[in-house]
DNA sequence: CTAGGGTTAG
């Protein structure tokens, strides 16, 4: 409640020092009263004010002659703030003016159109006008470039060669960023080759989209080749390769790049900071993540925009939602993107009254939620078993006229389900508008496998079963599953199956940060220089917590291995390894933090559970679900979730196979 | 008259 009081305080001190920081603007009877013709007074009018609609009416109305500049000062505009309806007015007048043929300002017309996103106007003059220059080109391909309609941009530039325009820079860099877009490797080296031919490969502009557009494609190698070779940088082409790295999990070289940008003398902007946090926020870097905010805040930068929800994201996603909140606090703006943000954290985290708290709030200060905040504020409601709250929201979409999608639906399965409503939660799915998903009857299972109803789970089972034919997982364990009772037959046309469609099993791996570097683990993990102490300690932990209680669960171990086989397997899941280094590593009494990139298997929660006991830590996993709070011998998740393992395992309990 | 880099679920 607080937080929003005093943001919107803050917010209205905003507006007035805005409102009194716009220089004087003449208003109507100001310029009527001048000489009409003086256009310089009229240009600068244009230019002060939000827009010069005065300037407009005074021609609409026949009392002022507009001459060319003037014409394209009001292009400008119009194009600037994205004034299409203007715009258009502006470009209906200069029809019937003398400077109807004149090149520069159909040229400033036709980029109008396209900057204000209707690139049928700009095709449409485009391919009327008698004579193209090269900046007719540059601006349709350009125009077609901002609004993601890379391909079109692309066929173009092979006509224009034909027509003889030879590109420049601006054609250039818009062209490298469309091959980007599309990820086009090969198109994106075509370019840079005519970069060279056309002497612009050394411009800042097109070096650093060609440093984005390698890096989209994943080539990181060629995007620091041209990175190392341009002789003349700037903040975006640092930032481009930053970014590049980030997207692509590579947290750690584009961390050393930031150091090596500041090193040379460049300041790291907002984009730099925002893809630095968004690389912690994907790995779970709490500590790096802590170090960039303290930078940042060094840097006098404030939370605006993007930086402060990629901040608070990180804090969310790295499982720290009370300083997630804080940064909520202390962002300048507040929009539908951090109120989203917080929501979905709070999902996470199984916070259910906070969320519905914050919905609220975000309701009352006036931000309209979208399909996301819906699914959010659902998915927490679920998980803290808010079921009244939870249809309460589900009957508020339509209000706001958002279309219930799939994950919706499946949230209110999954509501309905854990609050033991299983019939409730069928009948809703039969009655549902649009086809039920994979998620929608794995929802309805979970909750049967919660409330111990086996008919029904069988049934959810079947659809789950019918629905799935080319998730990778349930391919790998459907093969494991007819490898155990013998049809091979069948295991060799899953298998090939697998082959033909080109399916490949992500591993499961897990990891921890410990001072600023992270550890990954995958099962097993033989390569690992700890790997006796960490073997050791688990035989310990394992005699610990089997005596005040711990029992293995094997059913999760599909192999064709003995009793004691099964329970060397589980002990080596990634996610405990990962355990075991961080009890390792790390100071006594402090929090652990674990990532794993699929969902924490069922025994090793248990484990982990028992092992909170015994060495009387707190331990949060992140899962692909949710957090996982582990503290005192329980977790925050209540032990609900499902595994795709799970499934199939009750498929086949349920099924002759 | 024309150009390059960024956040949000499952």
């Amino acid at each position: 409640m607080t937080k929003y009081k005093s943001i919107k305080r803050h917010l209205g001190s905003c507006r007035t020092l805005w409102q009194s920081a716009i220089p004087a603007t003449l208003t109507d009877s100001e310029i009527s009263s001048r000489v009409i013709d003086d256009r310089n007074i009229l240009r600068r009018s244009l230019n002060s004010s939000k827009f010069g609609l005065h300037v407009l009416d005074l021609i609409q109305c026949g009392s002022l002659q507009p001459d060319r500049s003037l014409y394209n000062t009001l292009l400008k505009r119009c194009t600037q703030l994205g004034k299409l309806k203007e715009g258009k007015l502006v470009h209906f007048h200069i029809l019937n003016s003398e400077f109807k043929d004149d090149l520069v300002i159909q040229n400033s017309v036709l980029f109008m159109y396209a900057r204000c996103g209707s690139l049928e106007d700009a095709r449409r003059l485009f391919d009327e006008m008698p004579c193209r220059d090269m900046v007719t080109w540059t601006s349709m391909i350009t125009g077609y470039a901002q609004n993601e309609s890379a391909n079109d941009a692309l066929v173009l530039f092979p006509e224009m060669l034909r027509e003889g325009a030879k590109p420049n820079e601006f054609t250039l860099s818009s062209l490298v960023k469309c091959c980007g877009f599309i990820a086009s490797y090969g198109y994106g080296k075509q370019i840079h080759a005519c970069c060279w031919k056309f002497g612009c490969h050394s411009n800042v502009f097109v070096g650093s989209s060609l440093v984005d557009m390698y890096a989209r494609c994943g080539y990181l190698g060629e995007a620091r080749l041209v990175f190392d070779e341009l002789g003349c940088k700037n903040e975006v082409s640092w930032n481009a390769l930053i970014t590049g790295h980030a997207r692509k999990g590579e947290g750690e070289e584009a961390l050393a790049m930031f150091v090596r940008m500041q090193r040379e003398g460049y300041k790291a902007t907002e984009f730099t900071y925002s893809a630095l946090l968004g690389s912690c926020s994907s790995m779970g870097c709490l500590e790096q993540g802590k170090w960039l905010h303290a930078h940042l805040m060094k840097s006098g930068k404030k939370l605006v925009g993007y930086v402060g929800n990629t901040l608070l994201h990180m804090y969310a996603k790295s499982g720290s939602i009370w300083d997630a909140e804080k940064v909520f606090g202390k962002l300048v703006k507040v929009d539908i993107v951090s109120c989203n943000s917080m929501l979905i954290g709070y999902a996470q985290h199984g916070l259910g009254k906070e969320a519905v708290q914050h919905f609220e709030e975000m309701i009352r200060f006036g931000i309209v939620p979208n399909d996301i905040t819906f699914l959010s504020v659902l998915t927490a409601c679920s998980r803290a078993r808010l079921l009244e709250e939870g249809k309460h929201y589900f009957g508020l979409m339509r209000k706001y006229n958002i279309e219930p999608e799939v994950s919706h639906y499946t949230a209110i399965v999954d509501l309905l389900g854990r609050a033991g409503l299983l019939d409730q939660a069928k009948s809703f799915i039969e009655r549902m508008p649009i086809e039920p998903s994979v998620a929608i009857w794995g929802a309805l299972l979970g909750a049967c496998k919660m409330h111990k109803n086996t008919k029904m789970g069988a049934y959810a089972a079947q659809r789950v079963f019918e629905l799935d034919p080319s998730y990778p997982g349930t391919h790998t364990l459907l093969a494991n599953i007819y490898a155990s009772v013998g049809r091979w037959e069948d295991v060799a046309k899953v298998r090939k199956i697998m082959k033909d469609s080109g399916l490949k099993k992500e591993p499961a791996c897990s990891w921890v940060e410990i001072e600023n570097s992270v550890h990954v683990f995958v099962a097993n993990d033989l390569a690992h220089p700890q790997r006796d102490k960490i073997h050791k300690l688990w035989e310990e932990l394992n005699q610990k917590i089997k005596e005040i209680g711990y029992v293995p669960d094997t059913s999760h171990v599909l192999l064709f291995v003995d009793q004691q086989d099964k329970e060397l397997n589980l002990q080596y899941h990634s996610e405990k390894l990962a355990l075991a280094f961080a009890l390792l590593n790390t100071p006594p009494g402090s929090i652990i933090r674990i990532m794993k990139n699929i969902r924490v298997c069922g025994d090793c929660h248990s484990a982990i559970k028992y092992v909170s006991l015994v060495v009387k830590r707190e331990i949060i996993v992140r899962d692909t679900n949710r957090f996982h709070h582990i503290r005192d011998g329980s977790c925050s998740c209540g032990d609900y979730w499902l595994t795709r393992l799970s499934i199939l395992l009750a498929f086949r309990s349920c099924t002759a196979l």
